[in-house]
DNA sequence: TGCCCCCTGCAG
DNA sequence: CTGCAGGGGGCA
C-alpha cells in the first residue's frame, strides 16, 4: 500500500474521529484477513491511534491493539451514519462502503451518556488483493512482535533518531545492493516504499542503481534528507493515489501530481527537461532522471 | 541476495 | 492474452 505518508494520512484522519468510540460489533466478511478472536475487542473503547513503519495501530482500553497492514491495496474508511441515506451510501461513498473488497467491518458507537442518542459509525477495511491483514496484539508486546513484521523494524524517518550516520550503518549490510532497493528494506529505514524510494533518490540527486558501497558520505547525507523530504511531501499532499489509496474519508491523495519521477516515464524532468527513464530494479519499477541523478 | 508466492484487476 | 501494480515473507 500505502507507504508511510499514506498510512500517516489515515492515522491523522482517524485520530480526529474514532478516539473515544466503542467497538460494538465486528463483521468478518473475509476471515483470512483477520488474526485473533474478535470477541476480545468487542465492547472496547479506542484510546489511541499510532503508526509504525507502514502499520497502523488502534489502541484499545483493555491492553489490546488492533494492527492493520494495508499492503498493496488496503483501505481504511470511516463513515458516520450521515453517510447512509435509507440504508444506502451517499453518492460520494458509492462503491466504497461496503464493496466486494470489504474484508472487515467494525461497528462503532459513542458511549458517553451525555449523548442522548447513540451515534453509530462504521470502520471499513477494504482490500482488493487480500495481501493486507488486521491482527489483535497485546499492547505491551507490540515491540517484541515487531508491530506485525517478521523482523525488526528500522528507525522512523520523521523522528530525530533517523540521522545520516544511522542510515549509513543500516545500509552497511547491503553494500552490493542498488541504493533504491536497499532503502525499501524496512530494517534500514521504516516506511519507505516503491514510490518514495524513487523520489528520495531524485531528491538526493543519486542514480538509483548506485551500489551502496559506492555512496560517499556526502551522498548519504543527501539521501537521508531526500528520504525525509519525499515523505514529508507525501504527507503534505495527502498521500499518493496510484489506483487504490484513499484516506479515512475516502478521498484520494495528490502527491503524484507533485512527484518528480515516479510514474513520469517519458515525461520531461521538472528540473532539467530530460526524459524521465523507467527501469526495473529488484523486480520493481524504478524511475529516475538520467541527467539530474548521478 | 534473488526468485516465487500470496491475490485481484486493469492496461496494453 | 501477458505483464504489471503503494508489500513483504520464505525459500534456495
Amino acid at each position: 500500500m500505502p507507504e508511510l505518508p499514506e498510512v500517516e494520512t489515515i492515522k491523522l484522519g482517524l485520530q480526529k474521529k474514532i478516539i473515544g468510540l466503542k467497538i460494538k460489533q465486528i463483521d468478518l466478511l473475509s476471515p483470512k484477513s483477520f488474526f485473533g478472536d474478535p470477541k476480545e475487542i468487542a465492547g472496547r473503547e479506542v484510546t489511541g491511534i499510532f503508526r509504525r513503519a507502514k502499520v497502523l495501530g488502534i489502541v484499545l482500553d483493555n491492553e489490546l491493539t488492533l494492527l492493520f497492514h494495508l499492503k498493496m491495496s488496503g483501505q481504511i474508511i470511516w463513515v458516520g451514519e450521515s453517510k447512509f441515506i435509507g440504508g444506502h451510501p451517499t453518492p460520494d461513498m458509492q462503491g466504497m462502503i461496503p464493496n466486494s473488497h470489504t474484508r472487515v467491518v467494525f461497528e462503532l458507537e459513542r458511549q458517553e451518556a451525555r449523548y442522548a442518542k447513540q451515534e453509530k459509525s462504521y470502520l471499513y477495511f477494504n482490500d482488493q488483493r487480500r495481501f493486507g491483514w488486521v491482527k489483535i496484539v497485546k499492547s505491551d508486546e507490540l515491540r517484541a512482535q515487531n508491530y506485525g513484521y517478521a523482523g525488526e523494524v528500522g528507525p522512523e524517518p520523521l523522528e530525530k533518531e533517523f540521522t545520516w550516520e544511522i542510515l549509513k550503518q543500516n545500509l552497511s549490510k547491503h553494500l552490493k545492493t542498488p541504493v533504491k532497493v536497499a532503502i525499501l528494506d524496512q530494517k534500514v529505514v521504516a516506511g519507505v516504499g516503491n514510490i518514495y524510494a524513487s523520489e528520495a533518490c531524485f531528491n538526493a540527486k543519486i542514480d538509483p542503481r548506485t551500489k551502496v558501497k559506492d555512496l560517499s558520505d556526502e551522498q548519504l547525507k543527501k539521501l537521508q534528507k531526500g528520504i525525509v523530504k519525499s515523505l514529508q511531501d507525501g504527507i503534505k499532499y495527502g498521500g499518493a493515489t496510484r489506483s487504490h489509496f484513499v484516506d479515512s474519508d475516502g478521498r484520494k491523495g495528490y502527491f503524484l501530481d507533485y512527484a518528480f519521477v515516479y510514474g513520469r516515464d517519458k515525461h520531461p524532468c521538472k528540473v532539467c527537461g530530460m526524459q524521465i527513464k523507467k527501469i526495473t530494479l529488484g523486480g520493481r519499477g524504478t524511475f529516475f532522471c538520467p541527467v539530474c541523478q548521478k
